[in-house]
DNA sequence: CACGGACGGATTGTATCCAATCCTTCGCAC
DNA sequence: GTGCGAAGGATTGGATACAATCCGTCCGTG
């Protein structure tokens, strides 16, 4: 459909990036060493830099001047601030966007879902994060309100590197589809007020597990 | 105090766009072509590059691949979306801060209206603006949630160009102070409900000034 | 042995140069 | 005159080279 437009250095770093932090190959406390990333990305250090410019107004990293950059560490006050703010921006969200959707929107919504499961099903952990998050972003975006949607993907990219930590159990999997079941039917009731509480739950048995990994870590680095 | 620390060349670009765009000499919609704000700040266009990658994150600037950065446009439904999460999120930080402040908070509160009252006399805009924006995020602070600090620092960045606009007016100067006024009382009488009401109302007139200097725009072009 | 200061390697910060893309303009066909 | 397409200038994207800073180490001093 779009006419294949190249992608610049930066663009491909990004992404690259923020895989590598996904899937833990950057852990939290690490250095970015510039001139090793990009010489594994087959880039030079300038959009490197411009990449990772990106990632720290994300929190994703932190940046200290002549020191460089550093992956985000999450503390659990952290964790806790995130999941409030997105419990109240996505309530807003919600709000907005359930009387904006049709009936075409949500059998769209349905579909996303289904890919859901079928990562799910796959056991791809990585696929899996990725379909929820278009499942749910497709709900926020009805909402209209760009800004909204953009605060919502910091408030998720914060936490993208435990959320993978806690696909990775099928117990979390399994309940997460039967909630996102719940979820598509209060969407076809046009319920928006049961479709915030079920996301306020939803938060909150994933806040209890993510804290969990944050406070008993495995891997000591 | 601090030991004169040396300042990066991106840093100092990106105080100097800051300036800019509040203070018009960048206007909304206008291309910012590199080579030439870089020579104005005697810099090369590497940290400009790296400065208006963090200008982008925040909304200030728009930025086209291959085409470059543009002073980001705010229309009438931004705006309105802009301040209805400065609603959500001021009113959550308010809530956490006023039980936390001590006395000599709030004194420390009273002195930086103050300076803002004494900019709006010396009918300093950018001087009040500066002020104006330490006094509101001193209360913000004080919740301690530093990721909600940051994203209300996000949104304020937004419509920075217009409230400049707005404190030109002596008018709204003076409202401003009046407010201020009952701000500080609600703080000394330590009640958050009714500060988060006068923040509200505060932020409900100049969202009218600021709407209307929008949809009247007296610079064409 | 504890402390402090200077040296040197490692890493980041920036300038300069070249390549890739875009946008305007000019020329040509119709 | 209108529309299409190619050429050229302008602007951005990125690679390389060099300067500035930092940090660990070693040495000397007490």
């Amino acid at each position: 459909m779009i006419p294949e437009r190249r992608i610049t250095a930066q663009e491909l770093v990004l992404t690259g990036l923020r895989t590598d932090i996904l899937t833990g190959e950057l852990g939290p406390g690490d250095q970015v060493v510039q001139e090793l990333l990009a010489e594994r990305y087959g880039v030079s250090r300038v959009p490197l830099r411009e990449a990772l410019k990106t990632l720290e107004s994300e929190g994703q990293v932190v940046y200290y001047p002549h020191r460089g950059y550093f992956v985000a560490e999450l503390s659990v006050a952290d964790l806790m601030e995130v999941y409030r703010l997105r419990s109240l921006l996505e309530a807003e969200a919600i709000r907005h966007a359930v009387p904006a959707l049709n009936d075409g929107d949500v059998d769209d919504l349905a579909d996303l879902l289904a890919e859901v499961d079928a990562a799910s099903r796959a056991e791809d952990v990585l696929a899996m994060t990725a379909a929820n998050r278009r499942f749910h972003f497709a709900i926020f975006d009805a909402a209209g309100m760009p800004r909204l949607t953009r605060l919502l993907h910091q408030l998720w990219d914060a936490t993208d590197a435990y959320r993978a930590l806690y696909f990775q159990q099928s117990i979390n999997r399994s309940r997460v589809g039967r909630e996102h079941a719940r979820m598509l039917a209060a969407l076809r009731a046009r319920d928006a007020e049961l479709l915030v509480r079920l996301h306020d739950e939803h938060r909150d048995r994933s806040v209890g597990t993510v804290r969990a990994i944050l406070e008993r870590p495995d891997s000591p680095g």
